[in-house]
RNA sequence: CGGGGUGUAGCUUAGUCCGGUUAAAGUGCGCGUCUGGGGGGCGCGAGAUCGGAGGUUCGAAUCCUCUCACCCCGACCA
């Protein structure tokens, strides 16, 4: 299963993710490049992250349904700005046969069985959702269309990493139709806000909300929300997006509607995503040399139960108790998993369930027996404490919301330590250089002077963060009225 | 696409520079046994046509040519 140690995350930052990625049983390398296998670990804490936001999708009013995977290849150049956002880095489906090799070495595609028009593998759902929902929408009736679908896409990047860019992953994207710009731009903003309260009620992850520059603009979209998280290492990760598309895609597709006076105008509209990128963002967010911290709240375990014993009779004993409390603790709704496999000692499992990040592991042994007690641990802080057994389900409880506090408030202490303002061009680098972080500073609203310091500092503008506009003089030019925004290294 | 690296047992690797009998170790796996409060000990056993193709040679994991794949660092990136 896995082996020791990990590499520590002061030594090599890239190295430990990967090593953690791997040894903690969340996912491995395909043999195609840039995809990955999630195994059952990984995707158990993936499916805790989809249940949540699927209810609060659903909460705010949206249906799921399906789209498929192919699209035409003319859909997708309907919208000029989105097909060369996305062009680049499409799988595209040319043929639809196979036959077997006259030299007997396989198979070999069948040239007789080439597409008329080839297929592109999505990378995004826009075009064919809009390409159907000109369908389905002629009345202001027909409006608004809420609709999510949980997917995988294809973007066949240069360079991949497990879970943070891969070439196939998995996501939802919401697909939202409106009658007016202020109804788009309303549930523009509240998706973004569903997105930021999962991150941090349950991922216990803080983000900084706001809108991307025109540059970092999703392509097609008139406005991207984002919400930015800042790993351990001092590297931002855009954790999620919410785009206000305006009428680009209903005029690229033709979707139109009558309003009440007959007046047929186009459909405003949004987009909205989150992908397993946001496993990523867990992992780099809590975990530490000793292998995963999970938040309570998202852990596919939540207490493991190891028994620590001589011979069968004790194990017996022991288990008598253990199940008990398994039961219990089931009837309060907490996950757990008792641990009686025989081939593995305690020590080991100590370490494991370490490794994967359970929030908490109940030891119980003779001396527990004896002495009426069991031992609590704590992953997050790797502390111990005897407790009664009667008090068990009550204690257990109350630790794992402290945890998942805690895990909260540590990322927030992170996150307000390595944020900065910097006055000058140089500033920022030295302190990104030292620390990483988020550097809050003007600028003058220019592309130029955008890519003039990422030139200059490997940093990107993350967001214009939300709330009121400090205005002062930029960074770079030193012109005034430039704006405050956040730079900082990126995933 | 540039730079670096790897491919040998299920996994991690040694061996490759400098060719030489039956390809080595750790871990994992199976059986037995002693164990058990932080990744156990001992014994036995199974497990590899050394990424692929071709070549040099009496002899190739090792040398040569070609080739495939993946990883890491960059550039790129809703």
């Amino acid at each position: 299963m896995s082996g020791k140690g990990l590499v520590s995350r002061s030594e090599d930052f890239s190295k430990w993710y990967n090593e953690l990625v791997a040894k903690a049983d969340l996912a491995e390398h395909s043999d195609v490049r840039g995809c990955m296998i999630i195994k059952p670990y990984g995707f158990a804490i993936w499916e805790n992250m989809k249940k949540e936001l699927d209810r609060m999708f659903k909460e705010t009013g949206h249906q799921n349904a399906y789209f498929p995977l192919f699209i035409p290849k003319s859909y997708l150049s309907k919208e000029a700005n989105h097909v060369e956002g996305f062009a680049k880095e499409c799988a595209v489906v040319t043929h639809y046969r196979l036959k077997n090799a006259d030299d007997g070495s396989g198979v070999v595609v069948d040239p007789d069985a080439k597409l008329d028009e080839e297929l592109i593998v999505r990378p995004t759902s826009e075009t064919i959702i809009w390409n159907t929902y000109k369908k389905w929408i002629q009345s202001y009736r027909d409006l608004p269309i809420l609709i999510n679908q949980w997917a995988n896409v294809v973007r066949w990047e240069m360079r991949t990493r497990l879970f943070l860019r891969t070439s196939e992953f998995l996501w939802q994207e919401g697909h939202t139709a409106h009658q007016t710009k202020d109804e788009a731009v309303v549930e523009t903003e509240k998706m973004l806000n569903v997105y930021a309260s999962f991150a941090e009620e349950f991922m216990a992850m803080p983000v900084l909300k706001g809108v991307k520059t025109e540059n970092e603009r999703f392509a097609g979209a008139e406005e991207t929300y984002c919400i930015e998280a800042l790993m351990q290492d001092g590297k931002a990760l855009q954790a999620g997006t919410s785009h206000f598309l305006g009428q680009n895609f209903a005029k690229a597709f033709d979707v139109t509607f009558a309003d009440k006076t007959g007046k047929k105008n186009h459909v405003w509209a949004t987009s909205w995503g989150v992908s397993t990128r946001l496993m990523g963002a867990l992992i780099m967010s809590h975990s530490d040399d000793k292998g995963l911290v999970l938040p309570p709240k998202l852990a596919p375990i939540q207490v493991a139960i190891v028994p620590i014993y001589k011979g069968q009779e004790q194990l017996s004993q022991i288990s008598k108790l253990a199940d008990k409390l398994v039961d219990q603790l089931r009837a309060e709704g907490v996950a757990v998993k008792y641990d009686d496999d025989d081939a593995k000692k305690p020590g080991w499992k100590f370490a494991e369930y370490e490794l994967k990040g359970v929030p908490l592991r109940i030891a119980i042994g003779p001396k527990d027996l004896e002495k009426g007690t069991v031992e609590l641990a704590r992953r997050d802080t790797l502390t111990k404490q005897f407790v009664k057994q009667e008090d068990v389900i009550d204690t257990v409880q109350t630790l794992l919301n402290q945890i998942q506090e805690a895990l909260f408030n540590k990322a927030i202490s992170f996150n307000k330590a390595n944020s900065y303002e910097a006055s000058s061009v140089e500033e920022m680098n030295e302190i990104l250089n030292k620390n990483g972080g988020f550097v809050y500073a003007f600028w003058d609203g220019t592309k130029e002077t955008e890519l003039k310091i990422k030139d200059l500092t490997k940093a990107t503008i993350r967001c214009v963060p939300e709330g009121e506009i400090e205005k002062g003089n930029c960074i770079l030019t030193g012109s005034a009225n430039a704006i405050k925004v956040v730079f900082a290294r990126a995933y």
